[in-house]
DNA sequence: CGCGGCTTTGATGTTCATCAAGTAAAGTGG
DNA sequence: CCACTTTACTTGATGAACATCAAAGCCGCG
């Protein structure tokens, strides 16, 4: 009975299990699989069939589609931000795929003991739902702010994100290439990496290789807002 | 007793009824209001606080946020697309306005019946995940679609999306105007304008005022793939 | 060590926004 | 109903923002 279900402890419980009992936490658990992933690792497959209900708990991750030989990504999320939610209930493929960015692990439930639980728990279902409309409702937001911006500001956003959102810190390691934060805001490799040499001269940021440093902060907030 | 609930023949009851019974109808429905908008008429602004949980029944809606004095249109709505579920068990307050672009009726629950019967009917609390999952999943590939396009691609995505999503045909009375399709694609309107002109001496769509024809499908479509 | 992918910078051309100016259409008050 | 105002539409000219092309250095990896 040792193991019975480390869910119990697990810091993402309270995400949405809160409304959960032990029983039904159990019965969950003892179908739950987790997954490690090193950085780079493909998790979900566009496409693929969707049998699992996946969130993220520890680690980064892109999720992104495919149009041609091009990937658009959608969004970085961490845990919290959990993943494959969106498209999980409506599809039986997914959408989108999902690759590991930094060594990660998710947790995998079998979709179908998610659904049981869904029926048979009002205050788990109505849970779910609040946590799907924010991811949901954050991917759109984000989305029309890059949208809105141009180059400049739409650089100056992903730094601060990565900055504020992500590490918390002001100096941080960026964990995609500057092609993929090109994919990210929809412009071309070239332009990214001449707007954050810019940047540089400017002493906004420091750069060494995928170490960046922001050293005028407010210079870049205004960049964000204003570009 | 005569209209103790006319939703029993709404035609919109199996877009998530269909596992509510009589008894669960009739107390969501004693709440239940109607309303009427205009073209024009706005029906939520963004920021009021979300007391009803809103669906449209006919009639054709934008969902738009402001930034700054601009409007960004996230997506035009239609019976089905409902609206107002994005934000709803998220938030307390409405993160989008949505303006009604035809003549447009819906319907409203009180926000307290739809959560206390999702707690309480487990197949309804599925089926309203379904739904939301994919309303969210398809203005996200929208954005993406639209957003991996030029210009000529944009215009072509729009004109094509009226024909065959909103109208079901080739001939149609633009429901917007040219600057809105402008804050839909995130272009200016001259360029819009410009575009759209330059189809017309192309031949690939006829103009007369509000009233767009297609003519030549294959080649728009054709636009709207590679542009 | 050499290959391929990522990064960087510069030069060039395309796409698009901005500015300007005029016409048409639609609403407004007398 | 007409003058008036406003808003939408349209076209052209110009410049800015951005993509594309080219070339070279860097780095990790088999």
């Amino acid at each position: 009975m040792a193991n019975y279900c480390e869910c119990e402890g697990c810091e993402l419980r309270s995400l949405f299990f809160n409304n959960v009992n032990k029983t039904e936490l159990l019965s969950l658990c003892t179908l739950k699989v987790e997954r490690s992933f090193e950085r780079g690792d493909l998790i979900v497959e566009e496409g693929a069939p969707i049998e699992e209900f996946i969130y993220l708990k520890s680690g980064l991750v892109k999720l992104y589609k495919l149009s041609g030989d091009e990937e658009q990504i959608i969004t970085i999320a961490k845990p919290l931000d959990f993943v494959s939610l969106l498209s999980v209930f409506a599809n039986n493929h997914y959408k989108y795929s999902v690759r590991a960015i930094e060594d990660s692990v998710i947790c995998c439930l079998n979709i179908q003991n998610v659904k049981d639980l869904v029926k048979s728990n009002g205050n788990f279902a109505l849970d779910l739902l609040e946590k799907m409309n924010r991811v949901a409702d954050n991917i759109i937001l984000e989305s029309l702010e890059i949208r809105r911006k141009h180059l400049r500001g739409r650089i100056a956003h992903v730094l601060l994100y990565f900055a504020e959102y992500i590490y918390n810190s002001n100096e941080f390691d960026l964990p995609i290439s500057r092609k993929e934060i090109a994919e990210y805001i929809g412009m071309t490799t070239e332009n990214v990496i001449r707007t954050m040499s810019e940047f540089r001269k400017d002493k906004v940021i420091k750069i060494n290789g995928k170490t960046i440093e922001i050293i005028n902060k407010p210079l870049l907030e205004k960049i964000s807002a204003l570009g």
